[in-house]
DNA sequence: TGCATAATAGTACGGTCGTTCGATTAAATT
DNA sequence: AATTTAATCGAACGACCGTACTATTATGCA
């Protein structure tokens, strides 16, 4: 029972990488197969079939994503610096994946008409990050940081623009400076919603640098 | 030599259609005969392979977006009348496209890591699209129109990402005011980037609706 | 060490894919 | 109307897909 589970991770390991060079739709067992140097049975066995293996990769990606971009964020303060930071920590994130392909992107144009469990579990979890984000703009917006004025649901929605855009331009285009125009992007919407009363722009540098 | 030449543009009609919904990739030659009603290899005939399908496609629906969205937007004056009309024929364009897909936001997707033929024809026509935005941009601010600091690409950028939220949240999460969130970004990039100085920032609307 | 059980391999099936090729029907030309 | 040429069909091929089933090997426990 234990050996089992240990390879299970390590198909899920090598099975995340291939569903973000390929797209989940791109997943294909025999493939997978191959390069974990076993036979497709071998592999299918772990899984009840290729909807769960892709549902399980989904959730394995979900898992990291939080470990590596949400929970940390949450040792910075409420409002306009943890925004700051969560945005940070995203942008390194999705700088990583310029190379490996970000799987709530592509899996968002794969999925975007194709009904079924892997979509359901796909929008769920880019939900519950796009309302991280709401709640943590919100704060900052309750807070004072931003303006009285500001509308939280519009900063996520520009947010998550620079994001894709970041990744169109960076992974697609291949087109160098990307991640400089992301930060730029997000410098001008700080500005744009600031609150110039508040003491957190009092500092000269609006963006903090995650560590690392 | 006039038949052929109907049904190969009916043909392409019905796979643009095809490949709007599910994707180049998804754009099966078993699927469109049976949509045409013809055979597999009757289908086939009129392409000398499923990728120059995929490519006449793809030029079809480039020619579709030039001449929706690019060429009236000529009819505007140079510079920031004439970059607000590209925005707003292309938002219009876009919300069409809820319903149907985007070609070359998916098409982004797929290929940003498939080298070929049809990967470099996708880039290609994005890139002539951005450079299109690029040029009104610059003109914007050659013009006075805009601030004097203003970086044109930074701006295409921050336009790109407004498009691709707006398809994301609309299309694949199925939230409901996503148009007007792009309206909004955008209005907001013209107050961060405009000179105030300007004439044509007097009148009070700044985003002109496209007519029809 | 022997045994139960878990883990993996091997093989095969039905389906769909793009593509080829020869036959057949429709269209255009003289 | 006859003949050439274009357009379409039908069947088949090899490749890959997910999946089911049975055999074989490795593992964990008494």
């Amino acid at each position: 029972m234990r050996k089992g589970e240990l390879t299970r991770a390590a198909i899920l390991d090598v099975a995340l990488g291939l569903a973000s060079r390929d797209g989940l739709e791109g997943l294909t067992i025999g493939l997978l197969a191959d390069r974990m140097n076993m036979s497709k049975s071998g592999v299918f066995a772990h899984f009840g079939s290729r909807e769960d293996l892709q549902i399980e990769v989904l959730k394995l990606y979900h898992q990291q994503f939080e470990q590596e971009v949400f929970y940390p964020s949450l040792n910075e303060a409420r409002g306009l610096p943890r925004l700051q930071d969560m945005f940070s920590r995203w942008i390194k994130r999705v700088t990583v994946e310029i190379a490996s392909g970000c799987i709530y992107i592509s899996g968002a144009a794969e999925y975007d008409d194709r009904p079924g469990a892997i979509r359901e579990e796909l929008v769920g979890m880019v939900l519950t990050w796009q309302e991280a984000l709401f709640r943590c703009a919100k704060q900052a917006a309750e807070m004072g940081h931003l303006g009285a004025d500001t509308d939280p649901q519009q900063m996520v929605f520009e947010m998550y623009g620079l994001i894709l855009a970041l990744h169109h331009d960076a992974r697609f285009i291949k087109r160098a400076g990307s991640v400089d125009r992301a930060y730029a992007g997000f410098e001008r919407l700080l500005q744009s919603y600031r609150n110039p009363e508040s003491p957190v722009f009092q500092s000269h540098t609006v963006l903090k640098a995650v560590p690392g």
